[in-house]
DNA sequence: CTGAAAGCGCTTACAG
DNA sequence: CTGAAAGCGCTTACAG
């Protein structure tokens, strides 16, 4: 910005302490409240600071301190609801801290993941909170990211010893798909899918794992026909809905990898000329905003992004506050089963209860 | 992190240039792809760079030139699909050009919005995205700011002195009202409401004009009792649904502040025994994603929120690049009406359509 | 094509 | 309670 006057240069320390006739130490310890400083050159100093419109520069103090105020996020997709809460949570909770928020994204690609973190690396954050792209190699990320960087891995497992000694806070996968599961047989439904998400997901994984352990507890064994595979968008899951229906007996419910994948099926289900919640029972996973105004309002299981985004950056702060034992912290958070009316048992009818 | 070993020292410009047996300068060179280093040096400093993982200090480097790769954006609610959209498309161009985003949301808290700006400030960013919060101070804002700080303003103008020199970027929100409005009026309604949002900001008075527009040009003049005000949420507009019918005559549509606020109005008639896009017509304002999946899907004008943040981004950095008369630049980006099933003639039946 | 030196704005022992 | 000096890791003229 070309400016009228000739550049008017920043106000430093320096100045302050011209102005105040005093030394730069001096007031910088007025700026960290050191109770070394006497009351009325505190005083003095403050007024001045605050006359000059004096901006503290935390560059020179991370340089000569070795240290930072920013932490890093790294998610897929900010547009997506869920990681727009977990970001708008993690934010909160670091700005009442006292710190700076730098953000990222990857997009589920490993390489703007590494392009990401090697330009956010460079900033020299005190920590890192990412929730890692599919097929993330934790070797590599460990080379770029340095032995000593605290790091919160989020929502997904990253194995290997590249991830060793970093924290971990993930939803409980397994105990959410087992509730939702329940939740159909206890319906009365039999014949229940798994539908949607990446089989080499550790939470794809998890999740499937909590469907068949309550269809064992029930001593119902999942038939394979009803393990269906797609990309976790809503696009991709009214595109696959069909494959439920290949194999005879065809499921009469589904338990879905996440709620844009639900959505997608009780879509693809219209199309078919089936009604989700009547002739066919849908329950979710995220329990994003949309579950609850989807017709008829999805069953889900809720994960609480913003409480998750809270819980992360509290974890993290401990952490630089060693606070936390030296070895990696794991986190499970507990999840809850959203009631709605996507879910119903096929013998009820959707006529009953009023609009949204 | 307690570390076992004595902390490994950070490798610096001065550990590769030793190990090379040259000098800082040289190196600092080749980091930065000088033409003057001879290409075996350079490619001897690569190698050394690789091999010792050299990490790039920007804050050194920002102290020294004074001058800084990270660009702040500040929102009212990250949470908001809005907001996030937005966010996500100013991130994806400012990653795009090497600079990284430094994100703070102030919860529409003018005292939040001076706190999180502060914070930020200290980080020296080269510029700083703004989406003000309601009733913003501008002249304390430049205050806090200072005179130089490239400022684009985003969503809402801000008056006064304080935001002169600012650049804005702003929705056609009255072009939006326009077209919502004569869509309504081409489906043959003529007592049409303006419903939901603040008077006194800046976009629910430009959306008001649109609308006042669109029915001068019919004719028409409205009804006072068909402006009604109320805080542009979801919870908000169901309350206030019923503010629409204390009047005689009563409106037959409604052009609503936004998507959020036509949403509440569908849930509000619906607790009324009214049923959008057919006893009532409602018509939006952004295109949430929500919008589409709402029942019946919600006809809105389309603000692509994504697209605005790539446009943000790509403003702020051609005024970085100096490329940008001094003059503060204000761009109205362009806005569509999203036509679906929440807007039809009160003739018209809901029977007719597929599923979305 | 490469090097020696100064300096960006702060903080931190160390004196006094 | 306050000051003088060194140094964090880089870049930038200026020499050569």
């Amino acid at each position: 910005m070309p400016a009228e006057r000739p550049a008017p240069r920043r106000v430093t320390l320096a100045d302050i302490a011209a102005a105040c006739g005093l030394s730069k130490a001096t007031v910088s310890l007025v700026l960290r409240d050191s109770p070394l400083v006497h009351a009325d050159t505190r005083a003095r100093v403050r007024a001045e600071l605050e006359r000059q419109g004096y901006v503290y520069h935390r560059g020179a103090a991370s340089l000569r301190r070795g240290g930072s105020n920013a932490v890093a996020l790294v998610v897929n997709d900010l547009a997506n609801p869920f990681f727009a809460e977990f970001a708008a949570g993690v934010d909160a909770a670091l700005a009442e801290a006292g710190y700076v928020l730098l953000l990222g994204s990857t997009g589920e690609s490993p390489e703007r993941q590494q392009a990401v973190l090697a330009s956010l690396a460079e900033h020299g954050p005190a920590a890192l909170i990412l929730s890692p792209a599919e097929h993330t190699d934790a070797a590599r990320l460990r080379r770029l990211l340095g032995p000593r960087m605290p790091v919160l891995v989020f929502n997904r497992a990253l194995d290997g010893e590249g991830a060793a000694g970093w924290d971990y806070l993930a939803l409980d996968n397994r105990q959410g798909a087992r509730l939702a599961t329940e939740h159909l047989l206890a319906q009365g439904h039999r014949a229940i899918a798994f539908f949607g998400g990446h089989r080499d997901s550790s939470s794809c994984q998890e999740r499937r794992a909590g469907y068949r352990d309550a269809l064992a507890a029930a001593g119902l064994a999942p038939d394979p026909g009803w393990l269906v595979e797609c990309a976790p968008t809503r696009l991709e899951a009214a595109r696959q809905a069909g494959a439920l229906f290949a194999r005879d007996p065809a499921p009469t419910a589904a338990v879905c990898y996440n709620d844009a994948v639900a959505l997608g099926l009780m879509a693809g289900l219209a199309a078919r000329g089936r009604r989700a919640g009547a002739d066919f029972a849908v329950v979710g996973f995220d329990d994003i905003a949309e579950a609850a105004v989807a017709v008829p309002p999805l069953t889900t299981v809720a994960a609480d992004p913003r409480a998750r985004g809270l819980q992360a950056a509290r974890l993290v702060l401990t952490r630089l506050r060693g606070e936390l034992p030296p070895a990696p912290h794991a986190v499970v958070a507990p999840v809850a089963l959203r009631v709605r009316r996507s879910s119903l048992a096929l013998s009820d009818s959707l006529t009953e209860g009023t609009a949204a």
